[in-house]
DNA sequence: AGAAAGTATGTAACCGGTTACACATTATTT
DNA sequence: AAATAATGTGTAACCGGTTACATACTTTCT
């Protein structure tokens, strides 16, 4: 591999001029650069990126913290992250969290040696003083659904709230008349805001009672055994809020199991907006949220943060969508 | 940041010393051991993982480059590769080549401007000379499904024949009378392999016809298209061998859209083993691979590679296993 | 015309580690 | 007791870039 002090060599300039033409920084004569072009062809040069990180403290590397790639969620951000740092000429490293502490903070550990220039974070148990300290050694970071409690940091997120309400209203317009709630963990955002939207529209209505809610940890087989519960303690529930897909997911495969029809005898609306909402049959109606473009707009921010166009913190929070689909078309809508 | 020779001057020794202690390499007297270890842990120095990579020319970092992420097959691959990565300290950097030749080219252009340690591949369109290439400048490599025409490189795959024939077979068994394969991209080995194991089972029976297969590509539409192509040709198929569990997906859906019951009308197998067959009703029987495992063990292969343990190339050929499921339970087995 | 600003390039220190080599001391062989 | 081996440590070059600073020549301004 040939370095800077060969192309230097056979240009006939010092290694400052190749470094300046490299990174159109500083004047070069224009005939100048013409020998320097002519040398790095014919050396096929490379420039090392390691030895740039070192000397500049810049790597062009962007680490994504999150739960699971797994989970389609997230598979679907990676994506949209990769996507965009390829086109700015970063590279992404993956983790894996697991939303267990240890592991983010060994992470977080390990990014700080690799000098990572930022970081998109979306796991759950950031806290404040890891935000204070990744500010203090001027690493960009930006959260992802999440929001410390004390510090301020930049936050993309969309409006879990409003979308909650939006998913029972729904509900609602299709003729449920007692709708469950299966929430997500607590300790998220996504899980808590949800429950809320839920409750808010629906505490004050005669059929509400706190036992129409019920666990099921973002994931399929909560679902499953949440309508299990849920249909054991009210028979006659007619409408399921799911907080996100995946639970929605192992709600319908549930009720189809028990007999139940999808969306006459049970409607079903779930949140996110993933594909897999496409593959069953009935499609799942669901409260969309961009998640490309979350992923694509997180990066961006992070990016610019990086690469000091942005200095102060900003704050994004993205529309959600209904979208309707079989789960909640009833032939007849009876009332 | 506290450097290594900030701890050298705390501990009153030199450089060399600190960095044999850190890499247990050379001798280094047990006093003098409890003193370096006081001065980094007064200091809290971490060893900047970029110089480091510098000066021994290894970052502690593989790449995996495959088609997308979104798809869960590959979700569950860079799950399995990052945690043993992180086992062994490395971290991981995410590629998805959408199957492009010019991305896979980029990427192992930038890879290589980044000193990656290793390579994991499963993307399409590697050629021979790339897999030389990287041979000569020593960057250990492992290709994950697929193999390169004339050069040798270190494998990891699955028995697709043996599994496509026990798929078939097990329709057969469920008394399945006339069975179509959906194929993927045979561009692909996995694609490749799977119709070639399928035509080789019945090829010789009685009913088979050249128009019984279809392609699906490799996703959800594919699949649903495919379906209605073959009903239409041959409404009188009873069994479907999808070449992947995503073209099974999009099968089920289209087939109980069009109102036939599947597994009593229709009964379908899928490939890969993915979990989103659990997640549809009735659940999908499927050739598994051991995905996890095959990640596992790649990146094992790969970092033994990289750390010398191994100089010769190798190949492994997991075993699939067939798992049965509703999609092909029938009631009566009439026959 | 002389000062100031702009253009062009080179030297050498620096980023933060690793490691070959030299040297000194202590332990083991013969 | 001398030769040899093992242990312990330091010096300084090196990995391959970036960049502050010095220098010199042009051009523009007053």
């Amino acid at each position: 591999m040939a370095t800077i002090r060969d192309v230097a060599k056979l240009a006939g300039v010092s290694v400052a001029t190749i470094s300046r033409f490299l990174n159109k920084n500083g004047y070069v004569n224009e005939d100048t650069k013409l020998k320097v072009e002519q040398a790095i062809k014919t050396l096929q040069y490379e420039p090392n990126a390691i030895a740039r990180g070192l000397a500049g403290r810049k790597t062009g590397t962007i680490a994504l913290i999150f739960p699971d790639i797994t989970n389609p969620f997230f598979a679907e951000l990676a994506r949209a992250v990769e996507d965009v740092a390829r086109m700015y000429g970063y590279t992404v490293i993956l983790c894996n969290s697991d939303n267990q502490a240890d592991k983010e903070q060994t992470y977080i550990k390990v990014l700080k040696q690799r000098y990572v220039d930022g970081i998109l974070f979306a796991s759950y148990n950031l806290r404040s003083d890891d935000v204070e300290a990744l500010k203090n050694e001027k690493i960009p970071l930006v959260m992802l659904d999440r929001a410390p409690r004390d510090a301020s940091c930049s936050v993309v997120s969309s409006k879990h709230l409003e979308g909650a309400q939006m998913a029972v209203q729904h509900l609602m317009d299709v003729g449920c008349k007692k709708i469950a709630h299966i929430y997500g963990p607590q300790e998220t955002v996504t899980g808590r805001e949800r429950l809320i939207g839920y409750e808010q529209s629906v505490k004050h209505l005669p059929w509400y009672s706190p036992s129409l809610v019920e666990p099921g940890y973002f994931r399929v087989d909560g679902g499953m055994a949440a309508v299990e519960n849920l249909m054991q303690r009210h028979p006659d529930i007619d409408g399921i809020f799911a907080g996100n897909d995946t639970m929605a997911l192992g709600a319908l495969k549930k009720l189809q199991r028990m007999g139940l029809h999808v969306p006459d005898q049970v409607a079903l609306c779930g949140f996110d907006g993933i594909d897999l909402t496409l593959i069953v049959e009935p499609e799942i109606t669901t409260v969309s949220q961009p998640i490309y473009d979350m992923g694509m707009l997180s990066t961006r921010l992070l990016i610019k943060k990086i690469e000091g166009d942005i200095k102060e913190e900003q704050t994004h929070l993205f529309d959600v969508k209904l979208i309707t689909r079989g789960s909640t078309e009833r032939k007849r809508n009876d009332e």
